[in-house]
Formats: C-alpha cells, sequence, structure tokens
DNA sequence: GAACCTTGACTGTTATCACATATCAGGCTT
DNA sequence: AAGCCTGATATGTGATAACAGTCAAGGTTC
C-alpha cells in the first residue's frame, strides 16, 4: 500500500520500527546529547506525554536502557540517568582497548580497499555541514564499527555497540566542556584519516597499535576535560 | 511488622524480589540448563500460563535475556532461545580472555589472604553433595566473579556476568555432551584450586596467564566436545 | 500438479485500568 | 525547634482487553 521511497540507487523497504524502539532510540538520543543530565530522575507517566505514548513503551526503553548502562532502574523506585564516574569511564574504555586493537589485527587483512577509501570519505566528512551534533557521533560510531566490522561477530558488535554509546555520554560532555575551538573539527577529521591509512598499509600490528593509541589519546583528552567536576 | 530472620551475625533485609525478576531468573535459568533448548520458540502466552502470571513480566524477562544475548526477539514475531554457534562461543571467550587477566593483574595485590582462603575453600566444594548442577554452576560463576571483583568497576562486573553467562550454556551443553567421567569433577575443582595458589602467589603476570590458560583450556574442552553438532 | 490467493488462528504490541508501595509534606509530640 | 508519625499524592507493577501484524493451511486457478 504505502510506497517506498527510492534513495540511491535501490529501493529500500520502509522500515516501520515499533513504538517501543523509537521511544528508545529517543530517550537514549536525549541521554547521550546532555538533555537529560546524569541523576535525572526519569518518571514513567511523565516521559509518556512528553512522547505522547501510553508507558508501556517507556517502561520496555527504560528497562532496555538500563541494560546498556545508561540508566539506573531500581525495583519499585524511579529509575534515573546513570550517574557519570571516571572509574566507569575508565573501565569502559578499558574494555574499548582490549577488544578494539584485537579485532583490528583481524579485522586489517579482510577489509577491501573500497571500503577504506569509503571510510576515509566518510572521515573527511566528519563534522561537515547542516549535520547535527547527534548525526556527528552517529557516524562516528559508524565508523569505527566499520572498521572492525570483518572481524566483528554478532557478540563483538554487541559488546562494542553498549562500550561505544557508554564511553561517547562521556566523551560529548568532556568535549563540550572544552573550548568549542574549530582547529579541534580539523584535528579530530585528520586523526581518523591517519587511522585509515594505517589500516591501509595491511599491517596488523601497527593498525592495532594506531587504534590503541587512538582510543587512548581520546580518552586521556575527555579525562582531563572531565576531572574537575568528576570524583576520581 | 514482619520479622526478617536473623542470620549469622546481622539482621538481613528480607528481598523482596519483583515477579518480572523472579521470571528473568527462571527463563535464565532453564535456558542455560538446556531446559529450553537453542531455537526453541518462546511465546509470551505459553510461557505466562506456565508460569501462571500475566504475559507482562514474561515480556520484560524476555527483552532483559535478549540484551544479554540468550533469546533473540524480532519486533513484531516470536522471541526464540538464541542459537548456538562456534564462532560466537569464540568470540565470547575472546573477550573474557582479554578482560579477565587484565582484571587480575589488578586484583592481585588487593585480594585479602582471608578471601583468598575463603575462595581455596569454595573451590574444594565445586560440585559437592546435594546441590544442583544450577547451583554448582552458580558457585562457579561467583567464584570467577570474586576472583577479580577487588579491581572490578561496575561496568567490568556487567560484562562479565553477561559474558560468563553466555558462555556457561556452551560450557554446560559441551559438558553435558562429554563422559559423565567422575574424574572430570576432581580436575575441576583441582583446578581451581591451582588458579587460587596462583594468586596467592601474588605475581600480578603469573595470576593473569594463569587464568588465561585456564580460559583456554576451558574454551578447547567445550569446542572439541560440541564440534561435530554445530557449524564451526 | 504447482503456484497463488484467501482465510483463519495465533502472537506480539499497545492502551486502559486496578493495586501495592514509595515519597513527601504537614502536623504533632517531645 | 527538631524529630517522628501520619496522611495524601505520586509512582512503579501487574492484569485485562482491544488492535494489528504474522504465519500456515486450505482452497482456487492456471
Amino acid at each position: 500500500m504505502t510506497v517506498a521511497s527510492a534513495s540511491s540507487g535501490s529501493v529500500r523497504p520502509i522500515e516501520t520500527r515499533s513504538v517501543s524502539e523509537q521511544v528508545t532510540n529517543e530517550i537514549r538520543r536525549s541521554i547521550l546529547a546532555g538533555v537529560l543530565p546524569p541523576g535525572q530522575s526519569l518518571s514513567l507517566r511523565k516521559l509518556a506525554e512528553q512522547l505522547d505514548v501510553s508507558f508501556i513503551p517507556v517502561r520496555d526503553a527504560l528497562r532496555v536502557l538500563e541494560s546498556e548502562g545508561l540508566v539506573v532502574n531500581p525495583p519499585g523506585r524511579s529509575a534515573s540517568v546513570a550517574p557519570l564516574d571516571l572509574k566507569e569511564f575508565h573501565a569502559i574504555y578499558r574494555v574499548r582497548r582490549l577488544l578494539e586493537p584485537n579485532l583490528a589485527r583481524h579485522s586489517v587483512p579482510r577489509l577491501a580497499d573500497a571500503e577504506l577509501d569509503r571510510l576515509y570519505q566518510a572521515a573527511a566528512e566528519f563534522g561537515g555541514a547542516e549535520r547535527s551534533m547527534d548525526d556527528i557521533y552517529d557516524d562516528h560510531r559508524a565508523f569505527h564499527l566499520a572498521l572492525l566490522a570483518p572481524a566483528a561477530s554478532a557478540w563483538d558488535i554487541r559488546i562494542l555497540t553498549m562500550s561505544e554509546r557508554a564511553s561517547e555520554r562521556y566523551v560529548r560532555i568532556g568535549f563540550g566542556l572544552l573550548d568549542p575551538d574549530p582547529s579541534e573539527h580539523d584535528r579530530r577529521r585528520e586523526a581518523h584519516q591517519l587511522l585509515v591509512d594505517e589500516f591501509r598499509k595491511r599491517d596488523p600490528e601497527g593498525a592495532a597499535r594506531a587504534l590503541d593509541e587512538h582510543l587512548a589519546y581520546n580518552e586521556e583528552l575527555a579525562r582531563t576535560a572531565l576531572s574537575g567536576g568528576l570524583a576520581s
């Protein structure tokens, strides 16, 4: 009945997401963007009213977000946005720094040249015109996932997605506290292009090291920006 | 009004678990024990009837178990027990083998002697009299978690618990396929005692290596037992 | 005889409703 | 005036019911 909207070469099936999933995405977006600050109380009925749905999907969403570590949902009491803690931030990045370089070793020989070209292009467009901050971080997460995709199983992707989302909250708030230096955008773009270049050399160890350093640098940057306002 | 039951030195608060949580635990137990085999279709209403509850808690439970990777829950269609896949098994153990030895390094200097004694004792009682298979694996999971607890943050514990549960399903089925050799019980008990001994030496690297080898051995054991019935 | 369509039962999804519990404010007691 | 109790309000939890989509079987048509 409904006509799928054509796009770039092929007809894509219309994605009819469930209300529950839409609510989950919206609340997650609000949390990652900082609109719902850490510690913010999340009342089922108020959220349901704001989103103009019943509180059943909201309930589902909070349960999912709890499993992602973005929300704490004590039984019987109101849910709230998970607090920020530098110890947690370090633990999240530890998992990333252990897993991602390891996957990179196995991914390097499997990444097609065309895919690397595409990723290089994507990195060049980071923070490009008319993309919201949400879109930019979506791109960023997809970029890191695509670098490891050839070597990542479903379980790896689950862990990676969880970890990237959990760390993203810290990174966004940390970078938000930095001076809005335009050169910072250039630096990030360049850093990701260099990362792709490193993968192009087809040297597993070198790529793994480059990815580890990339993660370490970002962790340190966010950490210094955050420390002061948070408990260590 | 209700009098809390006194126990070993202190009055513990009565834990009143929600129905949703009880249902989650029961379904998870059934999946890990193999009562609900991989691929088994999970109908909300049938499960609700069997558990004598409404399907609302069942729905919540399936959503939680989906986030743990034990259940696949496609929107609009029936949920089912996640299939077994040796590639997935390897990915799960990769995360464990990367994370757990790393945590062990930081945990070794912080584990009290008394705690190590307690864990040694617990290992000695593995598979002891009148404990169900479920209890044994609960003990086993708690044992591994306790070894790393001093160095593990909330995020680490989240990842570890997820990984241990996900791998437990493979291990239990794999070991179930082995001949019920009583010497196998002795071997496992001894292996865990040796692990504690290694931690007692207070050598971070040695402990990390011992834990990695322990995990590698168990992975290989379950893998050989499973291969043949599963796709590689 | 095989492919296609139709129809029916089944199942997940969402909304509305009833209940138990937690939270908080106001007033009382000390 | 501070602490405790008590009442009302709000909130999470669970159940029931109506809606919509899926899937399979049986009939029809080519």
